[in-house]
DNA sequence: CATGGGATTGACT
DNA sequence: GTCAATCCCATGC
């Protein structure tokens, strides 16, 4: 799970970048941005995505490469009124259902950037002992132009806090209420 | 120093 | 389906 002062979610949706392919930004080396993606594992890495979102990544592998894995989706766990007045949505599921809605949701910022995930106010825990572990839908990466085509997107089978769009097989049945998405 | 492109979201046609 | 909002930073002159 990913818990900020108190308010958490469990992770359920990722993607992984690496700086061997061009959708990473560690892709163009080592520079001002890229300096924690290639830093120590464990690290957050924390950027203005369209001028708008923060979006926060866990820096993976050893120093020295750059590779980190996205958060995109949680499912809500604690502090869920913060998350409410925050998004200004009550419905559970649109809370924390994108990489940008997550970080508005927990009230992460660029200056939780490189922040150390297992000891600051930003961390990452194990989830609740009595959940079990997910079935993974792998797929590919959203919103990106480059290296589309790597299955490297990994969601958890069956939650509805997967952002859209939904990968094949994640085995949620569309939202109701329109002829198109009825079936039989 | 100027430019351009996003790992998105929400509102609108 | 289309589109704008708006910040950071890599790049190129």
């Amino acid at each position: 799970m990913l818990d900020h002062d108190g308010v958490s979610g469990v992770i359920v949706e990722t993607e992984a970048y690496h700086d061997s392919e061009p959708a990473c930004h560690a892709y163009v080396g080592l520079t001002a941005r890229t300096r924690p993606l290639f830093g120590e594992p464990g690290h957050a890495y924390v950027y203005r995505s369209y001028g708008i979102h923060a979006l926060v990544n866990a820096v993976c592998e050893e120093e020295g490469v750059g590779a980190a894995v996205l958060i995109r989706a949680l499912e809500p766990l604690a502090g869920v009124e913060r998350m409410r007045a925050r998004r200004g949505l009550t419905r559970l599921e649109e809370l924390c259902s994108g990489p940008g809605k997550l970080t508005q949701a927990l009230d992460v910022e660029l200056e939780l950037n490189e922040a150390d995930l297992l000891d600051s106010p930003l961390r990452i825990l194990p989830p609740p002992a009595d959940r079990p572990a997910p079935e993974l839908v792998v797929g590919t990466r959203i919103g990106i132009r480059k290296a589309a085509e790597l299955p490297w997107r990994f969601c958890a089978r069956g939650n509805r806090n997967v952002s859209k769009p939904w990968p094949p097989g994640l085995g949620v049945a569309p939202r109701r209420g329109n002829a198109a998405t009825r079936v039989g």
